[in-house]
DNA sequence: AATAGTATTGCAAATGTTTTCATAAATTAG
DNA sequence: CTAATTTATGAAAACATTTGCAATACTATT
């Protein structure tokens, strides 16, 4: 607060008060073992009485790893990335990692910048969100041999190490569970697919199954909406007012359906007798509405797991090389889709 | 990946390359003015040419700022919070700050520790949430003189800078709407309270404006839940279940209120009919749910931006001293609530 | 043409650690 | 009791920068 720094407490500050040289403190701390403990405990007191607290900035300038591990995420305002987060934190927080986090709001350019931040903290390690990245991005990874992964989406090719789940696969059993029922009249709500793998495999993966079902979509029921439930509501507004609407819509994730689903009962029309609705996610929430929402389950906090693992274990040296780790995904059937009459 | 790091490109690998001295380099990228444009262009195409990325470890070693903030908050996985840390990281960002994260799941032990992980990295400066925080965590704050503030909370006489709301009015004013409506036996669906000055604020205004409007809690409708949909709906079904069932309830947050709405239609219970129900916070989703959910606003963006700014500026030293801010909160009518006829 | 500035650059010290190597002290073996 | 180990410690170099100071080169002034 004021800007009377105290006379810095360093190394050197404890060495003094416990009268040893630096080396012996910085031992102590790296290699208890090889220092007496009488002369720990003395640094033992001095650290405590000085509160020196060590510089990581010192150590990261040695080569010793920094701690950190760079997330860059698409926004962190958002339900299932908060999710992904959260465990990814948790999982690399057991290796005692620190988190650098940044949202690039869906801007690969952005996301470049803060890549090249998160290098000047020299993190040892980043994990983005998806495969649609600048060749910049990619370029920038490769040339600087930093560990790497990409979340949340599976790919057999990916360019990096990935752990997530079939996005493409996810739109098909949403899509297949709705031709099964016998709907051939179909919605679509989705986020905006450019420089967004993910939702763009859903919605191919989805749109091929209707195709090849013998569905219809007419342009009117297709229809983009961002991430969020108000412009969901409306989207699916706009649908549900057309004089002939469909009997079904597949929503690109679980927030639009609850926008589509509260949409529905503002029309009073009932779900799922009137409308069957089905999203991908499975987000929380997603199980206690009513009636509770039939979707494709994402395993998050699984992917955000099991990320934080690999990578932590890549730094630490205790695996290496690429690895490509697919999520199972799974269609969960509730309230919301029934059969056509 | 590969663990043959190339030949480490350094700023001499730069200054060699450019055929100036290390200086001149360093220079050309602090005081760019100071150095000739035509070995500028030199030095920039060395870089460019070798991939050369600054290292902020160096740099922080020398009593530069390492230009990092800790954010500290009990859980990211969680709408509030995410909200919050969204814009606080937007708002941080404009300066070019980068945000390292960590979650202490309500355990202030944890947080003290996390706290004390950042100090070693050499952040700017920290914030946390609310001010419910362990005796060791104000001291260590003071004693390293590291810019601070609480974020949520507002509080005349909180310890660190703070930016929020005010808690207990926020729950006053919830209490209030329900007595103006004329509920006299109301439930209440609470957050635990204990290491939460926020929910315990919200509670305690609440109940003491239930008490004095002569309201009646009657202990089994007075029901705590974690912060779940799925919890809340549970507890509320409690709630519901009983012989004689309030014909209000209060809820601690937009979240709760949401599984408290959801348990009253798997009841068959009308809202605002049967039962009426107010949350506090107005999330996203609050307005869009059917019936809309009547709650008190936090202007949570509006927190982590202002917190961010604030935070920014006085590492920066734009601004000195303790300050205080509190954002308003107001009561938003939507369609959970009616008369108690 | 000599003088005084000014613009540009390099040298070297400083930053807070870790680690290698050397040395001193203590212990064990013979 | 001496030699050989083992244990414990310190000195100094290394890490990748920044910056104060000094030196050099250039420009303008007289």
């Amino acid at each position: 607060m004021t800007d009377i720094k105290k006379d810095k407490v360093d190394i050197f500050a404890v060495a003094k008060r416990a009268k040893v040289s630096i080396s012996t403190v910085s031992r102590s701390f790296n290699h208890p073992d090889l220092v007496n403990p009488a002369t720990r405990k003395k640094i033992d007191t001095a650290v405590r009485k000085l509160g020196y607290i060590r510089n990581r900035a010192a150590q990261t300038m040695h080569g010793i790893r920094s701690g950190t591990i760079g997330l860059v995420v698409p926004t962190i305002d958002h339900a299932i990335f908060a999710e992904v987060i959260q465990a990814f934190s948790d999982s690399v927080d057991k290796h005692w990692f620190t988190i650098l986090i940044a949202s690039h709001g869906y801007d690969l350019e952005k996301e470049y910048a803060v890549l090249r931040k998160f290098l000047e903290h020299r993190v040892d390690g980043v994990a983005l969100i998806g495969e649609d990245h600048s060749e910049e991005t990619y370029d920038l990874i490769e040339r600087q041999y930093i560990h790497a992964i990409s979340l949340w989406n599976y790919n057999e090719d990916s360019r990096l190490s990935c752990v997530g789940s079939d996005n493409k696969l996810a739109g098909c059993l949403a899509a297949q569970h709705l031709i099964d029922l016998g709907h051939l009249e179909i919605g679509l709500v989705f986020p905006p697919t450019v420089d967004n793998d993910r939702a763009r495999e859903r919605r191919n993966g989805a749109q091929s199954v209707l195709t090849k079902g013998g569905a219809r979509v007419y342009p009117q029921w297709d229809i983009e909406s961002t991430y969020s439930i108000a412009d969901a509501k409306d989207a699916a507004l706009r649908i549900l007012k057309t004089e002939h609407r469909p009997s079904a819509i597949l929503c690109g994730n679980d927030v639009l359906a609850m926008g589509v689903l509260y949409a529905a009962r503002s029309c009073n029309l009932n779900v799922p007798e009137d409308l069957s609705i089905i999203g991908i996610g499975d987000f929380k929430g997603s199980n206690e509405v009513e009636p509770g929402l039939t979707t494709i389950r994402l395993p998050a906090r699984e992917i955000g797991r099991q990320a934080g693992e690999y990578l932590s274990r890549s730094i630490i040296g205790e695996s290496v090389g690429r690895r490509r780790v697919s999520c199972n995904i799974e269609l969960i059937v509730r309230g919301t889709c029934k059969p056509k009459p």
